[in-house]
DNA sequence: TATGAAAAGATAATCCC
DNA sequence: GGGATTATCTTTTCATA
């Protein structure tokens, strides 16, 4: 029974994509309960699904990932077991951060972190255009990064 | 002075990369330590920024963003002020979770969520082209999401 | 049904070795 | 790095509205 969120909910939620280290009392009394009550809505957000992992985001740089790329694949048509089969290997491949079938051109997005081109060309004939049903590949390479957050607005703003 | 990760060091953060409400006694028995050189260890991440942030993942479809689209923009030659101006517009709109200079075709690459069809249509003549320098946009809509992490591989490894 | 106060239990943070 | 101590926080209980 997923009951929906107040706004005292959603102000928790908004502080803990922003910083889930801080402590319940901390949340409390910036949202104006006390304890118990800021303790239970996080817990039922948990338990319904509304929170869904609680992460530390590291510093890609300084792990050595010196490149990331969106890849756009071309993919042939694929049978029930192969496209499973697809997915299980992308979810075993650690520099795959995310995959999505899209709409348009291409059919399957790629993000992928590597340390080095050397790296990425070699995963790209190696492992990539090894996957079943990858036709062809087009990389698009990051270079500065303007913004990257995980927060997702509180709620939907009209267009300004 | 940043000094560099061990192995121990790693096994922490890929820890703490896929739950971090773990506790450090949790951690250290994972890792074979005991509670206070883990927790030094951790600390010693934070501030040496392996570790740039803990936070909350939240189920977007939950909060009601239906959509996500990957937008590539093609830009004009901006000036100095121009850049950073639409570097700051960018940061102050939530619904854009990224954002990326790259090579290719086009200029610029975004990561945005939106509610619905209605609002994103919206939100790009109504706000997207109206940002500084922004020419054209061309939207990738993003259909079933095959893999989706923030976690960085502990190390690198050759592809296969 | 939800809150707040307070107790009990667990954890984080600091000490010294 | 480990062990022990203290401070802090989380989680449960209970009384109340």
């Amino acid at each position: 029974m997923p009951s929906e969120l107040d706004t005292i909910d959603l102000k928790i939620l908004n502080l803990m994509q922003q910083d889930a280290s801080l402590s319940t009392a901390e949340l409390a009394e910036r949202v104006g309960l006390s304890q118990s009550p800021c303790w239970r809505r996080i817990q039922r957000m948990r338990e319904e699904g509304y929170i869904k992992a609680q992460v530390v985001i590291v510093d890609r740089l300084k792990l050595g990932y010196h490149m990331q790329m969106f890849a756009q694949v071309k993919m042939t048509r694929l049978s029930e077991s192969e496209r499973a089969d697809f997915v299980r290997q992308i979810q075993g491949i650690p520099e795959i951060l995310e995959c999505y079938t899209v709409f348009g051109e291409m059919d399957v997005m790629l993000k992928i972190i590597a340390p080095d081109v050397m790296w990425y060309q070699e995963f790209i004939f190696s492992t990539l255009l090894k996957l079943p049903g990858v036709q062809d590949v087009r990389s698009i390479v990051t270079l500065v990064e303007m913004k990257s957050t995980t927060a997702v607005p509180l709620k939907t703003r009209k267009p300004r």
